[in-house]
This record gives structure tokens, sequence and C-alpha cells, in this order.
DNA sequence: GCAACAAGTAACCAGAGAGTTACTTAAAGC
DNA sequence: GCTTTAAGTAACTCTCTGGTTACTTGTTGC
């Protein structure tokens, strides 16, 4: 009778559960802790699996980092192609998911540690950057953002001021004097990004280039 | 007779160039594979000393650890007093120093992640950081630094600014389809910052509220 | 129903790696 | 000079931890 994928709640034995089990709790691991520091025991117990299994599904420790590392990209991935490409839009977004998942921002904070060169799922990476820089150009082209700027400056740019405080929150504290969930601080920091989104606007004393366009 | 400090080049047993050594094997070590992907072991060989005194100066591999991030912090902060807090001057010159000086940046990164609340040399950091929102607040009241900003988000939007290609330098690649090291990178970026440095000071039109001041 | 295979378990192992013990030897103070 | 202290060495220990072996049991296709 279960012929597609079964969904009854509590099977003796369930592999996708297990399978989301331990992605779920090495997400946690990881993210904390760094591949070196995060230990398969733990995320064994978190999942409350057998060890064995963990090692049945992704090989090693490294084959599970990497999964968790995809995952988390792709997911992010799919967020990104919602969004118009509006400076402000683009900035407070962003800003507010670093904020609310500094597993991810972690993640890739790992990633860049660990980084010798070659890049996880850098095919549909480069796809999803280049979508994003497709609708930058298009604002462009409407005269919406400034065309003296290179679309991947102020895209690399985006995602500095969105992402640094999440990922250096000890010098947001510094230099802030709060805590990255505090309240006033991402109230503050929206309203600054903000401000800054306006300055990516073309000068209005300057005539854009993509003017001849219409 | 050596009454004082002694010089002498090669002297059987030297505790500051063992000193030395062991925080400069540790700093290469730490900076590469964080606290926990670190051995100890392999800090000491590069030192070319034997394992028992790296605990016999630093206590153990949380203290060595400790002592190479205060170390490259104090050493940042000097460079930072002989700034002015001129935006174009400030942002170009964080930039060069964090791409030449990856370990820095590297380092924290690891802080970001370890971060458990306590900051290492935090009074220093803090005064450091203090003296560097001075120099902006002098220059929004000299008029050359917007008023409308917070001073303190100025300067996380220019570590943001700075720091973030060297310290994700994956995204760095995967967005501009260049190296970090890469001279037209560089170069780019360099352009770039100076672009975005104008766009801190006053906007002409709006009279900044600053010019009560004189 | 019943192979065949995948899901799951418990106990184990080898090696790595942080930290120590017990010792020797150079330098500084008197 | 000689004692005391700090610098330095070699070999060791013992826990922690990634990965495995050898096994049982539920599911599924036929």
């Amino acid at each position: 009778m279960p012929d597609t994928v079964r969904s009854d709640p509590s099977p003796a034995r369930n592999p996708q559960r297990t399978r989301a089990r331990i992605l779920a709790a090495a997400l946690k691991e990881f993210a904390a802790k760094g591949f070196a520091g995060a230990r398969v025991d733990l995320i064994a117990r978190r999942a409350a699996i057998n060890k064995r299994m963990l090692y049945h599904y992704f090989g090693d420790k490294e084959g599970l980092f990497k999964a968790v590392l995809r995952r988390k990209v792709s997911q992010r991935q799919a967020w990104a192609d919602t969004l118009t490409g509006d400076p402000a839009e683009t900035l407070t977004f962003w800003f507010d998911a670093a904020c609310d998942d500094m597993d991810w921002v972690r993640m890739l904070e790992w990633e860049a540690l660990h980084h010798t060169g070659k890049i996880i799922d850098e095919k549909e990476r480069l796809s999803s950057v280049a979508r994003g820089l497709e609708r930058i150009r298009q604002r462009q082209a409407r005269g919406l953002v400034s065309s003296e700027l290179d679309p991947r400056q102020i895209m690399l740019t985006m995602r500095s001021l969105t992402m640094f405080p999440a990922a250096f929150p000890q010098l947001t504290r510094l230099i802030t004097g709060r805590t990255l969930h505090d309240p006033k601080f991402r109230k503050e920091r929206a309203e600054f990004l903000k401000k800054i989104a306006a300055m990516f606007r073309p000068t209005p004393g300057a005539r854009d280039k993509t003017n001849f366009l219409k």
C-alpha cells in the first residue's frame, strides 16, 4: 500500500527521519564548534540515533559536514531569488536573515576558514550569484541604482554590510556597545542600512549613463 | 656583565627567543586551523622547541591561543592610532591591511566563532574603539563627514567593508570571479571603496547640523 | 510467506594528541 | 665557587574520538 513515500508518523524504521535528525543535530554541532571541534558522538546522541547510522548515511565526518553545508547553502539560495534587487530591500532582508540564522553565517565562516580553493556546490552558487547580479543590472538600467558602480562590487558590499555584524559579534559589541540580538542594535543598524541604500541611487546631478536606454 | 637584557645572538639558552618562536609558530598554526584544529606537537616542531617549554611559558593550549590573539590585537591597535579618521584613508588602509595580513583577520574570525561573551583584552580594545570614534566625531564636527550618521555605525560599516573580503575569500571569489590576492581585485575594490568613502561626506544640499559649531 | 536488503544496535579498537613526570644543564645571585 | 632557579630535554600516559566489526531486526518486492 505505501507505494510512494510513506508518511505515517511513527514507524519503527524511518530513514528519512533519521537522516533529517542527523543533519539537524550536525548543523547545530558544526555551527557551534566547527569541523575539528565537533564531536561525532555528540551529534549522534543529540540526534538520538546510533552513531553507526551516521556513517551509514554520510560516509564519514567530512561527508556529513559537506552535506550540512550544502543543505544550508541551497536553502538560502531559494530565499535569494525572492528578492527584487532593490538595495534597501536587499540590505534589510539579509541583515535580518543573518541575525536570525547565525548557524548559516557561522557555517559560511567555517567554510571560509577551511577554504582551500575548492568550493562546495560551486556551480549552483555561481548561477545564484549570476541571477543576483542580473537583478542589480536591471535596477541600474532602470536608473534606480547608480551605474557608476560595478554590480559585483555592489553585491560584495551588500553581503559585507549585512553579514559582518553576525559574523563578528564580538566586534559588533565592542564598537556599538550592544549585543547583536539587542533590539536596539537591530533597529539602529536597520535604519543606518536604509541610509546607506539611498547612497546607491544615482546622484541627481550627474545624468546617469543608463538614461540612453529609454 | 650582562646586567640588563642580553642581546648576543646565539646563547645556548634564550627565553625571549624561545617565547617569540613559540608565538610565531602558534600564530601560523592557530590562524590556519583554529583552536580545535591546531596541534600542539606541530607548533612545537615548527618553533623548533621542546613541547614542554610551550607548557612552561603558556600553561596550556588555551593560554597559548589567548597569548597569540592578544599579541595580534595589540599590534593592530597601534596601527589604528596612526590614522586620521578620514573615510577614504581608513577604508583603503584597513582593506590593504586585511588582505596583507590574513592571519589577523582569521584570528578575529576564530575569536568570533569561539565567542562566548567574554572578550580578550576588552578594556584596551574598548579604549582603542573610543579613540577611533573620537576621530570620526572630529571629522563630523569639521563638516567632513555627514553628521546624519551614527559614528558607531560608521565604524562598524568601515570594518565590514574592509575585512569582509579577507574574512570570506570564498564568497569574494564567487561574487567577483577573482581571488582575493589578484591585483585586479585589489585595485577594483580599492577604487570602489573610494567612491563609497565619498558617500560619507555631508550632502551639499542639506546644510549639516554641525555648521552651528563654527 | 520468504529471500534479500536496508535500517538499526552494541561493543570495540587503534591512534592521535593534550598534558606530565623525572630528569639534565645553563645562568644569575651572592 | 657554589647554590638556587629557570631553561631545556626525552619519554611517557591516559583519555578522547573517529571509525569499524559483527550482529539483529524490520521492510519490501516477488
